[in-house]
DNA sequence: ACATTTGCCTAACAAACGTTAGTTTGTGTT
DNA sequence: AACACAAACTAACGTTTGTTAGGCAAATGT
């Protein structure tokens, strides 16, 4: 990827989230890069590679960062907390793919888009397999436990909804605020 | 509202569900019905009308609902509890609906897009309202405020992502067990 | 019985869509 | 000086888009 077309991408990216992907036309893109809507071909062979490139891209990151964490061998709730931490790392730092990864991943088709299913699953199954593991240690209630992923994937991916580069919190804080709510919610009471 | 305008607000609804509001043509949500495009237009003055009808009327559902919440005095962790459970019942017993409103309001344009944004915020006003009623009674943690409506209310909106209808949770169980879960982080521990 | 309304039709519009073809321009290489 | 290449351009393509105009048949109201 050459470094015009990873700047290309990058002002794409901000447009597309304003609007959604769909509602986004090719000459939009264009005129936030002042450059002719044809131009663009130059560097991408459609519109879809524009979503697909940025959606996979997301994908990499978090499948990189779940299979580290699973590899160590810490305990189920130190290893949820890193998780949590590298997810908000991840959609704070990309907040503009992030937002497109969320919302507009619907709009893939094809293989794209079965491909891109897939590795959803695979993240969602590298989560529920900490709180698995929680639950074997006798650390975490034993609850639905796909209900019990579901749950945490929600509120840690709906950061990108109010997230403010510029606010009180940082990416760190709001982690450790988010695994300590969602971690009373989990592990057992020590009474 | 006559009963075939309804009718077909319904089909609208099941297509518009599935590929998004702006990925989905006027041609498209004819299909569904096996009539002409054009006779959409002897029930709804345009394509934004479905979206607007559809958004408003969920708008306006969450809105009796909280408002009738925050008459009642029972103490903050009752009245979440109905909270959610209320939330939970609107959002699964008319899913298509709720899909679209959690999605695409986005595509609402000038006037539609500011009321439904304050309608919106309305709402959460409502739910931090029993959360900070939780607080100033002792027995929810203090915590961000709005960190915590949000998350509250992210989870909740997540149902429609993973919901069946056909699936082992019925709608109130479901509602217990977020409750359980969100209220673990909120209350206080008794130690 | 006649008049009105309702619900859909056919036909077509202008605008916007994603994309292609072919060409020019600028930059660095042989 | 000649060439190669990347990155942009102009112009246009065939489709699809949301929407309008006008008409027709069946149901409804008087």
């Amino acid at each position: 990827m050459t470094e015009r077309k990873r700047q290309i991408l990058q002002s794409a990216q901000a447009v597309l989230k304003m609007k959604g992907y769909a509602a986004t036309s090719v000459r939009d893109i264009a005129k936030s890069l002042e450059m002719e809507p044809a131009s663009l071909y130059s560097h991408f062979s459609s519109k879809e590679d524009i979503l697909r490139l940025t959606c996979f891209d997301m994908a990499k990151k978090f499948d990189r960062s779940i299979q580290e964490i699973n590899t160590l061998y810490f305990d189920a709730e130190q290893q949820l907390r890193m998780a949590i931490r590298e997810h908000v790392q991840i959609l704070t730092s990309h907040l503009d793919s992030a937002i497109i990864f969320l919302r507009d991943w619907r709009n893939l088709t094809g293989e794209s888009l079965s491909k891109f299913i897939e590795k959803r699953n695979s993240y969602e199954k590298g989560i529920r397999k900490i709180i698995q593991t929680g639950i074997d240690e006798g650390r975490f209630n034993e609850s639905d436990i796909k209900f019990a992923t579901l749950t945490v994937l929600s509120s840690v991916n709906w950061i990108v909804e109010w997230y403010n580069p510029e606010g009180k919190l940082n990416p760190t804080q709001i982690a450790e605020k988010l695994s300590n709510f969602i971690l009373s919610g989990l592990i057992k009471n020590k009474l």
